[in-house]
DNA sequence: GGGCCTACCTTACGGCGTAAGGCTTACAGC
DNA sequence: GCTGTAAGCCTTACGCCGTAAGGTAGGCCC
């Protein structure tokens, strides 16, 4: 035992390491949804056993911390790979920026459909969460609004600001799968007592936007209008602030 | 037996509906959370067995789609309460029209705080939700606003439209339970370093309006200052449209 | 070499949702 | 009144889940 590199047993080749247990637990959770990601799931996965698992997460909470971190720290790298830091941008282009910031935010969550509803219920602060908000504040203080605006424009983004806003009633269940189901239309028949003015609605808007998403509504599109309605709120605060 | 009135064995006292079931559901969740709503537990409410309950819902998850229901029947019923319906509210109004039933949809989900969680989980279109939001749509239709405006509008509000909006890390996990812990302190100094203006932020902030809610931030202020500033884009794009 | 630490495994517990089937009671038609 | 049928409730049991408790085998330091 000279040498003072790493130990070489037969072990070494996969070592496992909390790093490996929570990349392995996101490509489980992509592959099959976030229900199929259970200790005993993720450990056949990985060619151990379950309790084995418990040796480098403290909990299946504490697992469920460290896999939304991680797709969080997958944000902020494609976040960073896009635009520079918020020290080196422009002051004046604190709207765009943040725009830019929340629509990459959004395509890193795209491919991990399970993630906005496993990050609503983590209450803790995850590192890569915090540092993540605390670039937007940055961002959002470079461009000259009070600490008290920045502050309200925080909560008024509230998940927006990660990339995702939770629609009530969307027929793809929280696994992702936007498939349409065709029986759409049955559905609006059925809905058309009690509820004729969206019925009306839905039958106008499909009219008017046939390319959209097929009988349902185009979330990326829907995503961009509440975010833009947003930050055009928040820029005619900041101005009026200014002045 | 002759007499053909409802029988009267010891059973009779207290028959079982599903109307009673989701009562107690919500009772029992608003007494120690969603988390210990179970099949069993509930039961046991009830002085009945787990099994029994399947007479009366199909499953937990419908069980859970009822619930929902009843909150937002709850809902639309404290709505009624305090104004005319859509069609009789001056169509100018729908400003705050739309306000005041979100903002008293609010209040009633204050006194179900595990309520916003579980309606987030329902992907299928729940009668008095659909109902609730129809009603929002014809308020907005009134208002003059196209069905492509009302449409982004809903979809901008999402869950706010119901009350709500998710708060991303907020301490007080999904339970309600908002006791500000005390080691709030503790908590701002581990973050210094690596969210220096978070922290710096919410040092201004709480020193600026010291009563708040102890500690953290005022739920129910930022929520209206997010609603508004959604309505007050709404409306300037209603005008915008309208000339 | 003895003791300790780390990583992994084995076994087992209590709780969950619910499938399958049995027992009792109420009522309709003869 | 007798019987078939159905509803309402119960009993038992299955296969999941997270995880407590304890065992074992190899590598490290004294």
């Amino acid at each position: 035992m000279s040498t003072p590199q790493t130990s070489t047993s037969q072990t070494a080749r996969s070592t496992l390491t909390r790093a490996r247990v929570l990349a392995s637990a996101v490509a489980l959770a992509d592959r099959e949804g976030v229900g199929a990601l259970t200790m005993r799931s993720l450990a056949r996965e990985l060619g151990i056993e379950a309790m084995s698992l418990y040796h480098h997460v403290a909990s299946k909470e504490d697992l469920l911390d460290g896999v939304t971190d991680l797709v969080v720290q997958e944000i902020q790298a494609a976040v960073a790979g896009i635009e520079p830091a918020p020290e080196d941008t422009p002051p004046s282009d604190w709207k765009h920026a943040l725009r830019r910031r929340i629509l990459t935010a959004r395509s890193v969550l795209l491919r991990h459909p399970w993630a906005p509803a496993v990050l609503e219920t983590r209450t803790g602060f995850s590192p890569h969460v915090v540092r993540y908000h605390d670039a937007l504040v940055a961002l959002l203080r470079r461009g000259g609004l009070s600490y008290d605006l920045v502050h309200h424009a925080m909560h008024a983004l509230g998940s927006r600001a990660l990339g995702f806003s939770q629609e009530l009633f969307d027929p793809s269940g929280p696994g992702g799968d936007p498939a349409p189901t065709a029986d759409d239309e049955a559905l609006l028949a059925r809905m058309a007592d009690e509820a004729p003015h969206i019925v009306a609605m839905l039958a106008e808007v499909a009219h008017e936007d046939p390319e959209s998403t097929l009988g349902w509504c185009d979330d990326q599109t829907e995503f961009e209008f509440g975010l833009d309605l947003i930050l055009d709120g928040l820029e005619r605060l900041a101005q009026r602030e200014a002045r």
